[in-house]
DNA sequence: CTTGACTTTTCCCTTACGGCAAGGTGTAAC
DNA sequence: GTTACACCTTGCCGTAAGGGAAAAGTCAAG
């Protein structure tokens, strides 16, 4: 038996923790003296503390692990199922963590070299043009912004399927029309779109006319750069929103290898603003 | 001017967030109107706001990046200084990321193996071995678990000046004796040591006599292991504690490359438990 | 004028503990 | 036997960065 200090000077947990996983019910321990409280601990709660800490590091939560301690079905199924789901997880905390080492360390030479942290705002390039009217086979619904991925998907596979049954003729890449930016209840109102060319049920006209345009090289982290960049050029040159914005997604996700080989055109319909 | 909500929609940021933001005082809208306390934020805002994610993205707390955005004076150089710490924060935690990773795929193809996933812990060699006396030349303190690798450098570094000075002779690598593995007020009472031939000022007899001895390979984030491994084989051939754990840092992180390298040899004094 | 979306403030909840205080206990030394 | 002191207990508050919900006021479009 070990007092909670001995426990805690072999595990490398300090007290408080031991105290507040007996709390939760992570780990109580062995016995608890009647007279006065002491937690005792056994020898045999030393590999279990080991391995609580050891699924700690795999970033596995106190009560994610308390569901995998109280397991004892198909313990090792489950604990393995777990142990995939977080080696996803670490991965893509991996992938994001280097992928911010990367532009830190870009941020670091660009003010060496005098310019400023944020030059490359400066730099997104905004065009003014007229987008042709156009007809859309589309999917209109409700996403929540989760589920975006998902529903992007599936409305796409659904619009393709429907325009190889039917012998359509697809006239540009895929697109989606934000209804409403904001996210409410409901989630974001959304338009999956593909410009088709002949006029069948499930098509409408599309006439975003006037609109602010950049396109977009590289990770959709830099979508709200390019948002508040509209908007600061809209309000300089008096032009004003005329509609729904909308982006074309010239290559997805799913078909490249890198972050950086993504291309998506980001598109603002805009208006003159009349004087007075 | 943007509402909350235009403004929220532009950054990707929750008004929630937002209005915590302003709380805290990280950015403020530039207007709030006195009627009925609407805020409004101006269009040179979006750019601060993109600032302050990325610098989030690099792991700045929100103090620290009140505290950048607050600096005038010498702004780019603070900023530099400031980004060159997050980098090497950065970069540790993604060495950390790498390893837990490495980590788990290994515990995922034991598990597929059908080994279990605690199996290493059964494997841990322990050894019972009869340590003669030495002459030390020692340092004793207490130090702060958080100061440890600092004094450890600078308390070597006086030893083997004194070694050096006085022509002495190491007999054995450095150790580091722990009188108290608790973590008391004054932090970890620690004794460290060089075994020389030579008996001057500034040296003791060191006898451990009969110790559990386990070599370790790698990683100090084993250590708990094997500190629980001497308490169970102890526990059931029916040995006690019989003086200070210590270790020996065969080679140490700063002359290595790589943790896989590590050799550090832990042992723990015994004695026979007397029956009765 | 009404509806519904938008905004406000206030309050409590989260995770995984750390800090501190007040008080009880175990044990080793004298 | 006493005393010192390290050890243990419970209890309460605090953290960072917001999320959720409630109750109420407000704006704009139809």
């Amino acid at each position: 038996m070990l007092s909670i200090g001995e426990f805690s000077n072999i595990c490398k947990v300090s007290t408080k923790t031991l105290r507040y996983y007996a709390e939760i019910g992570l780990i109580l321990p062995g016995v608890i003296d009647p007279n006065n409280g002491y937690r005792y601990y056994t020898i045999d709660q030393l590999q279990t503390m080991l391995f609580i800490n050891r699924l700690k590091s795999y970033n596995f939560s106190l009560d994610e692990i308390k569901n995998i301690l109280k397991t004892e079905e198909a313990y090792d199924d489950y604990l393995q199922i777990e142990l995939m789901r977080k080696k996803k997880e670490l991965e893509k905390q991996l992938l994001a963590c280097t992928e911010s080492l990367a532009q830190l360390n870009q941020d670091i030479t660009n003010l060496k070299e005098g310019k400023n942290m944020m030059s490359y705002y400066e730099d997104i390039d905004v065009k003014l043009l007229d987008v042709p009217m156009m007809n859309i086979l589309y999917i209109r619904k409700c996403v929540h912004q989760s589920d975006f991925e998902d529903e992007y998907k599936t409305c796409f596979y659904r619009l393709f399927q429907k325009i190889s049954d039917e012998l359509l003729t697809i006239i540009a890449p895929p697109m989606v029309l934000f209804h409403s930016a904001e996210f409410d209840v409901h989630g974001l109102d959304i338009e999956f779109a593909v410009p088709i060319r002949e006029c069948v049920t499930g098509t409408r006209d599309f006439k975003p006319g006037l609109c602010l345009y950049t396109k977009l090289h590289g990770s959709y982290t830099q979508l709200p750069s390019i948002y508040a960049k509209h908007q600061e050029w809209a309000e300089k040159e008096g032009y004003i929103n005329n509609g729904p914005l909308f982006e074309i997604y010239v290559n997805d996700p799913s078909s490249i290898h890198d972050e950086h080989e993504l291309i998506t055109e980001v598109y603002y319909p805009v208006k003159k603003l009349s004087k007075g």
